[in-house]
DNA sequence: TAGATTGTTAATCGATTAACAATC
DNA sequence: TAGATTGTTAATCGATTAACAATC
């Protein structure tokens, strides 16, 4: 029993030490410092503290300096950190520095404005086609990417190294094509179908954006905003 | 010190009851259960357990069951939920019956995307109009929404009751056109340019949707899980 | 050295889950 | 009534903040 125990706690603690075990709530927040520093480093600014940095972010110096030091100690003491550096090491984590390639299947309105954003250069990921069904644009290019038909998108992503799908196709078609890519070797998708695939998600990490559930985050904020004017007027009176 | 302790006791729990302290948390997940319930009735489903929700949407029950009753008690001992009722309710809670309207400023790739989908209408927004600068544009109608100039936007937003403000203009235009329409009494900004506004957040609130920083997420966990795979393939001997 | 600021531990806060009494 | 399932309280877990010793 005690025996089993030991092992147990050891094996514990060698996962905490290994420090794969980083907060899913940090990893959210690790974009945000990667476009902040991006904008300091724009700026030529060489060092900044976290006392600075929380005050541009709007978060507590604290939670900076626990998130940053999940990865190790990024910082010096008595000076700050080293923006340059810092920027660089989230850019390391993040994987902008691992050259992923990317796949955007369906050509519509939104497949055309990924094509068209310098999002994806940014971040180190090269956009390698677009897939669409539509025969007219078959063979040609959009902002410099060419297009293909989905019937090909099997064999290319076989033929190459296609590490992310971009799903903006029908809500209809998502399933049938993010099963397509899955198959072919795709490791991630983007999904923007509006909605959500039920993949085994040891074979594929899926992030989801969904757009209605932002548009509908703020709608709840305007109603709760206008009930609290409208509706008590004079809850400061109702207090005592 | 005995009636001070008794008036904040009374004054705390009023706050609770009047349940305006909604956990943000539970507020982030509403949208999701409205697809959902959305499509269970769509099936033509009448009820459902939390039991059962739980195993659909992939969370416990224990949690959609404390998340539901911030708003009060939408269910039934010893039946569970009416699927109609709640969905219903949530759509109230959500303020798709508040019938809120909006302009989509910037008709770009992204600003169309966004006049073609139903996902406006679907959720009880109603677009009134796209603004840009083209002047190609200006005057005609895209997907049925009038294209206008960004020159007559404060004047548009006085003269009819415009909620929200979509943001889709170029990084640079954007804290430009978000100050014209706050001016104008704009109430909520959905905003998907690439920065963040730094608006009075007592005059306005701000939905942002930051599409590079989705990317980079999936990016990470890419990374993270071909880094488990290709780097400790003998943790399982390690253990001891 | 003195001052600044990190890295890190401990305390607090909020969110999730488990358990069960209330009740349909 | 007996069975099912909610509403709700209490226990657990994780995330945030505060505090300060370590150290540049």
């Amino acid at each position: 029993m005690e025996s089993i125990d030991k092992i147990h706690g050891t094996f514990e603690r060698r996962l905490a030490e290994q420090k794969n075990v980083v907060p899913p709530a940090v990893i959210k927040r690790l974009p945000r410092y990667h476009r902040y520093l991006g904008d300091l480093l724009a700026e030529g600014k060489l060092r900044i503290s976290s006392a600075e940095l929380s005050e541009i972010m709007n978060v507590t110096a604290s939670q900076i300096r626990q998130d940053l030091n999940c990865f190790g100690g990024f910082g010096q003491q008595g000076y700050g950190y080293n923006i340059k550096y810092l920027h660089a090491k989230i850019s390391e984590l993040l994987g902008v520095t691992e050259g992923y390639s990317a796949v955007i299947v369906g050509a519509g309105n939104l497949g055309r404005a990924l094509a068209a954003t310098r999002m994806f250069g940014r971040r180190g990921v090269t956009r390698l086609a677009l897939f669409d069904v539509d025969e007219s644009i078959i063979g040609t290019e959009i902002y410099g990417i060419p297009v293909y038909s989905v019937d090909d998108l099997y064999d290319f992503c076989k033929n190459n190294r296609v590490d992310i799908g971009v799903l903006t196709v029908p809500k209809e078609a998502a399933y049938a094509v993010a099963k397509t890519m899955v198959e072919a070797g795709v490791m991630g998708i983007w999904n923007f179908a509006n909605m959500e695939l039920k993949l085994n998600s040891k074979e594929v990490i899926v992030e989801n954006i969904h757009l209605g559930d932002s548009l509908m985050t703020l709608c709840y904020e305007l109603k709760s905003r206008t009930e609290v004017s409208e509706k008590k007027p004079h809850s400061e009176a109702d207090d005592e």
